[in-house]
DNA sequence: GTAAAGGATGAAACGCGTTTCAGAACAAGT
DNA sequence: ACTTGTTCTGAAACGCGTTTCATCCTTTAC
């Protein structure tokens, strides 16, 4: 296959020259440029692009952090990065981290060789104050509410987002409400945490129930809830998925929707679509085609990006 | 921060010997170690991965290209791809391809650059012909049947799989039968069509749906069906948010499953289980799995992972 | 006719880690 | 004391494309 050098010697030139005929550079004979791409053609010459990335200290791949890649949440906005991503040709080097601090660590080192330009980190475990060391190798995305000028950040406002939720079920006549978080701690979690106290107290026990993404998990809280002493009438939950399996497994237990339980779930996936799930839409895509924007660009911003409430007949 | 000569310099030693330190190979004094060890600490030495990827002309990273990220069965497949692949300690680059060949050999041909490995192609619009010419430049797994010895395949048997459904179906006393497929064209398709032909002979005009990937793709079916003047009693479908969609559809429609409308899935998705939807369930986490293992392994092979039916209320 | 302004081109340096090869240093065996 | 076998080490080559700098060749301008 040979390399840029077995090309100008065939063809006559220096390496130089190729060098230019190869990315487009002016300032070349158009004799030499054909005897050059001439010579690159017989030779079946490609590019080795490692060269490449060493010799230009960049590499047009951006690294992406994300905990679960078969959730539909997180693909949705992993699958806006990509679209953005292709549009202006970067690769994406993506890391499964399965929020273990150690697997978002090796993926922010990918920074440090090099190896990456930038990352976008889509949801983490790992302490901002860590993943902030590595801003000055590169930039850094986070999908969250983040005010740190030092890092760029593109988020859904949850407080607003909740508090929107809350004040609907409170408008449609409900008092006994419960919700659901992915996990305890985090941000929007707390974010979540304030914007129901604001409106309703603090929360009876055991109306809030953790750890909920998936569809089974909705299964799973449904069967809590239906065991609890006192059952909240409504209730505010993580996403579509976890929402669904709620609402599926609520009318198997005999309840109905929204008579015994009033549902409002978040995302607008085509499944709230399907079974009548009032919503608080997420533009995810567009919250990564953002984000990787913002990964490519030289300066920090902070975006925020809009929500919509659907309405449907969960409430 | 520095390179590998000058913590030689500061050490004391050669560049031969930094390295060898640094990738622990035996034969070093024990004090040199030390020495280049604490040299590369007061540097903050970090590796400059793509001088490495030149040097050693391979990178542990392997392409991925799949149609669509947000799709949970191609996001099971790459989750299976991905806890693989950190075990082994490689990264991944993906590509979403929108089934576009362009993007696909955009991605194969990061092989010839050197980028990559070897690459897993999950589903696939271009020709194999095309794929594979870029095999002498690496491994490539595609995941799909395929007897060609020059690559790799992992595969469900798509023929033997849905002449299960259908049997199950037949045996349930069903004789008007529909399908769903995602594409007319590809080889999966076509073990179904075959299939089908050898239980019931050629589908009637209109029991065939195409474009069926997602709950909408499965809400409009539905409509399709119900518009019909002479309906498929039972219909074997794509995957099982298809027949999510198809089954919530039917029911707003007021037809009832599985009295006017049996189905049978595939994937078994907790969406299947929450549903009551009667499924194939297909191992696609060990899927991707063995296709990672595949794309690593120096030799060509073809494995074929089990399916399984898993009878719920559907049918 | 000559100076100034481009246009065109190659040598060499740069980015940086790995590995081979030749040789030095030292321990063990006779 | 001398051979043999290990253990260590460094110089140099290798992988390869990009870019700067100096230089030479043409035009255009006056």
């Amino acid at each position: 296959m040979g390399n840029i050098h077995d090309i100008a010697r065939m063809a006559g030139v220096s390496a130089a020259t190729v060098s230019r005929v190869l990315n487009n550079y002016p300032y070349v004979k158009e004799e030499k440029r054909k005897a050059v791409l001439e010579a690159a053609e017989r030779l079946r010459y490609v590019k080795n692009i490692n060269a490449v990335h060493l010799s230009l200290g960049k590499t047009k791949i951006i690294g992406v952090i994300l905990p679960f890649v078969s959730h539909p949440y997180f693909g949705v906005i992993l699958s806006g990065i990509a679209s953005a991503a292709e549009k202006s040709d970067y690769k994406l080097m993506i890391t499964q981290s399965n929020y273990q601090v150690s697997q978002e660590i090796e993926a922010l080192d990918m920074l440090k060789r090099k190896q990456v330009d930038g990352v976008i980190i889509v949801s983490r475990e790992c302490p901002v104050d860590i993943v902030k060391d590595y801003s000055e190798y590169g930039q850094i995305v986070l999908c969250e509410a983040l005010a740190d000028p030092g890092l760029s950040s593109v988020f859904v406002d949850q407080y607003k987002a909740f508090q929107a939720a809350l004040s609907f079920l409170k408008k449609k006549g409900h008092q006994k409400v419960g919700y659901t978080l992915l996990r305890t701690e985090g941000k929007s979690s707390l974010a979540r945490k304030q914007a129901y106290e604001e409106q309703y107290g603090k929360a009876k026990r055991g109306w809030v129930f953790n750890q909920a993404l998936t569809i089974d998990d909705g299964i799973r809280i449904a069967g809590e809830w239906a065991g609890l002493s006192e059952r909240p009438e409504a209730m505010v939950i993580t996403n579509d998925f976890v929402a669904a399996g709620f609402l599926l497994q609520c009318r198997r237990l005999g309840f109905s929707v929204p008579e015994d339980a009033a549902l409002i779930g978040f995302d607008n996936h085509p499944i709230a679509g399907a079974l009548g799930i009032t919503t608080i839409e997420l533009p995810l895509h567009l919250l990564g085609e953002t984000a990787f924007q913002q990964v490519i660009s030289p300066n920090n911003s902070h975006e925020e990006v809009p929500f919509r409430l659907i309405e449907r007949d969960s409430v």
